[in-house]
DNA sequence: ACCTGAACACCGTTCAAGT
DNA sequence: ACCTGAACACCGTTCAAGT
């Protein structure tokens, strides 16, 4: 944590950092998807020699982790403390799930670094407010990994549903694709699938999602 | 699904086929991982040339969604449906747990293709036990979904956890480390975790899940 | 129809050499 | 201390040529 408290003048304005290295791999994993960050496009995007990036990142593995901590941390820092515990919970659920969202290459790299940074802060914001819902203290690892399992799951989904087709589509036609290959489905295999189709194609993937979270939250409270 | 009704005796034993590259794949990918799987270590498995399962199978990406479709499909054909509903659902919750963790690989696969095969099969059986349950229709769709997102993002982040370390390590080992790193942490920003490590280290994921399955099916149920 | 295996266009990572 | 960029050991995929 306490890391140089040299001057930040001294820093040139086109030197590399560990920083400026993550910021550019962003912006490229935005940009071209999962398989446009290459230490190639890395280097030329940074107008420097591939080798130079191992100087201040290990390998692709910590850049990817480092970059979905980045996205995550950024996402808790935005959402407050000062709503009530039940409205918090769901601010940082809605917090994860736009960030998550609005980046989708996150969701692979959270759980190929489980509890890590990022994990473990989503964790412990969630904790607190159950601590504030007075959950009984034998509860609080159970009602906190729910939470954040399925926070995280949902949010994941979500974001890979967006990748469905290729090229492409927006929300609308995407749901109207899902949803006539769903009524397509065989009548014996698929009964249930069949049936909720309809239901699928008008349904609102944030609102559900908020809604589960409620839903988990009554119950935790709910048996206590 | 009406493919070829040939005599299945005129295949030779040794041909190449779908679905022995699958199985193939499966091996490959359990015993060393998703960075095994190269057409090359899978050619010299098959005896054959890399580019004669280029004739079967479309490319790499076909070949996980393949494999894992196979592994989850066969999790769940091994769960009857001769249980109460509710008992079905939790079989069904640890099947797929069981069986993720058996082969974590199929994790980061299942986010890939969302709403393909697999998962579809996944949703239908779910889905079928909660019209048993006698669950409203309009709550049908926001209710299946809401347990097979659960479902499937704690099966893949318990397979995840597996390989926090290197070398790997038990469960024992596993969260008596954790829980070590957990209680390492500073204690102003992180005390609900702090708090919460020896919970943690007493815990037992299955059983955690399956109440957290029981938690969301009361939930389902109830606001009915 | 199905298989072979060399060839192509990429990768991540290393490392001697520079400043 | 930090950067360069060629070199190495791999990849997935294609495709002319075989049977």
């Amino acid at each position: 944590m306490a890391k140089k408290a040299t001057r930040a003048a001294e820093r040139r304005e086109d030197a590399l950092s560990r920083e400026r290295i993550v910021e550019a791999a962003i912006e490229l994993l935005d940009e071209e998807g999962e398989s446009g960050l290459t230490f190639r496009a890395l280097s030329t995007r940074l107008a420097t020699g591939a080798g130079a990036i191992y100087w201040h990142i290990a390998n692709k593995s910590e850049l990817l982790v480092a970059a979905s901590d980045a996205i995550v941390l950024r996402a808790l820092a935005d959402v407050g403390d000062r709503a009530s515990p039940r409205k918090t919970v769901r601010n940082i659920a809605a917090g994860l799930f736009d960030a998550i969202d609005a980046h989708p290459w996150v969701g692979a790299q959270l759980y190929r670094a489980p509890w890590q940074a990022a994990m473990l802060q989503v964790f412990e914001r969630i904790g607190r407010q159950l601590q504030a819902l007075k959950v009984p203290a034998a509860a609080h690892f159970r009602s906190a990994s729910t939470l954040v399992s399925y926070i995280v799951g949902v949010s994941v989904q979500n974001a890979a549903n967006g990748r469905l087709f290729d090229p492409p589509v927006d929300r609308e036609e995407f749901l109207e694709r899902v949803a006539d290959r769903w009524k397509a489905l065989d009548a014996d295999e698929y009964p249930f699938t069949r049936k909720v189709a309809t239901q699928m194609r008008k349904h609102d993937d944030r609102a559900e999602f908020l809604g589960g979270i409620d839903l988990i939250l009554a119950g935790v409270v709910r048996s206590s």
